[in-house]
DNA sequence: TATCGTGGAGGTTTTACGTCA
DNA sequence: CATGACGTAAAACCTCCACGA
């Protein structure tokens, strides 16, 4: 498992906006087996258009009228009429490959150099499956899914580049059409809202949509490209997945805040192998002085040394204990090799260690440095 | 400068789903 | 095998705040 993190990277934006959606181009720069998650946390160079704003105004209207039940407007309205049409018993045409392969989809806004339409990995164009799956599979109703996908050779006629579309029933909903966002500008149309989903008559209560693999893979694949969303990208991306903008705008929130939790546990972590080794080299360095004490009193020709101090080697940034003018003693001690008296603390970055480096080195400086002719420059 | 719209962050609630006894 | 309790992940929601017009 590989973590990657990236701070404070401005990520590339979107180009999908301007690519024709019919362009399923190679994403070969994201091959790699294995779990490769890679964090972005920074300021966000979106790209945005002219337009955005007044996309932005129109979703967003269109939400608020969503929000009061009035599907009738917006590109909002027109998916939710779309899911809403399915009242006809779930059928999951399925033509994907049964064994998930999410990083394999190409996707329309990742171009290659020449545009080419081959997915990376998976030739959307030879995706044979086609499952169809009878009302009588969905036994109670719960899952009653309707998953359309298009067919890669109905391409030719200027269809675009589609991903599963992913209808999901509501328990004794009847269709897809009893899912109503219940949030609202005001607590009394919240609840008018809610009373309005309880008091259904079909008794139904608001299902959590649960995004199929194909569509969490693509918004994964976006998100990998940026961790926000302009309106207009948010805007194509709920029209690809067949999606309403507020819930690809839900999924990029909830997603950073996972990846920001993420973020945290591997710091958390960081912190506590920091605390640790930390203890470790306290725990050392009180042993080495009381061993430096024991020998000060049985011998009292012991000429008294200085401190030992920690200084780090400018090249290669190594760090060990120095004691200058050391005297050699038989004792066993955990005293690393005297070194030379030439160090000097001022010249030395100390402090700061990383923490997966080792922090201490009994070599000696002058012999046995592995740096030994650059660090005499 | 005040106001308003917008979007993100942080936290919470709700729901689906897997596991296990 | 069926079932309920339980935990977890994720979708959805709410509130607050910063920022720009």
């Amino acid at each position: 498992m590989e973590l990657g993190l990236s701070l404070g990277e401005a990520p590339k934006p979107f180009g999908f906006l301007e690519k024709p959606r019919d362009q399923v181009v190679n994403h070969s720069n994201k091959k790699g087996a294995g779990f490769c998650m890679a964090l972005s946390i920074g300021p966000s160079s979106i790209s945005g258009g002219e337009n955005d704003q007044n996309q932005a105004d129109h979703e967003r209207q269109a939400q608020k009228q969503q929000q009061r039940g009035d599907d009738d407007d917006g590109d909002d309205a027109d998916v939710e009429n779309d899911q809403s049409a399915s009242t006809a018993p779930p059928v999951q045409l399925d033509l994907l490959p049964r064994t998930p392969v999410p990083r394999t989809h190409g996707f329309p806004w990742i171009s290659s150099e020449n545009g080419s339409l081959e997915a990376g990995g998976l030739d959307v164009s030879r995706v044979p499956t086609v499952v169809v799956v009878p009302p009588t599979a969905t036994e109670d109703g719960d899952e009653g899914a309707t998953v359309l996908s298009s067919s890669p050779n109905s391409n030719s006629g200027g269809s675009s580049f589609q991903m599963d579309i992913c209808l999901y029933n509501y328990k004794n909903s009847g269709g897809g059409n009893s899912y109503k966002r219940d949030h609202s500008e005001g607590e009394a149309e919240r609840a008018s809202s809610r009373a309005s989903d309880d008091d259904d008559a079909n008794g139904s209560t608001r299902k959590k949509l649960r995004l199929s693999k194909e569509q969490s893979a693509f918004l994964e694949e976006s998100f990998k490209e940026h961790n926000t969303l302009n309106p207009k990208q948010k805007l194509a991306l709920a029209k690809q997945l067949n999606l309403r903008p507020r819930q690809v705008e839900v999924w990029f929130q909830n997603r950073r805040a996972r990846t920001k939790l993420k973020q945290t546990e591997v710091d958390c972590e960081y912190l506590k192998r920091c605390c640790e080794t930390l203890t470790e080299e306290n725990r050392r360095l009180h042993k080495e002085l009381q061993e430096l004490r024991a020998l000060k009193t049985s011998n009292p020709f012991y000429m008294q040394l200085p401190a030992t101090t920690l200084t780090m080697c400018p090249s290669c940034e190594r760090v060990a204990t120095t004691t200058p003018n050391p005297v050699p003693t038989t004792t066993t001690t955990t005293t690393p090799t005297p070194t030379t008296s030439n160090s000097n603390i001022n010249d030395s970055k100390v402090v700061g260690f990383p923490i997966n480096k080792p922090r201490f080195y009994p070599f000696s400086h002058t012999q046995n440095h592995p740096h030994k002719s650059s660090a005499a420059s």
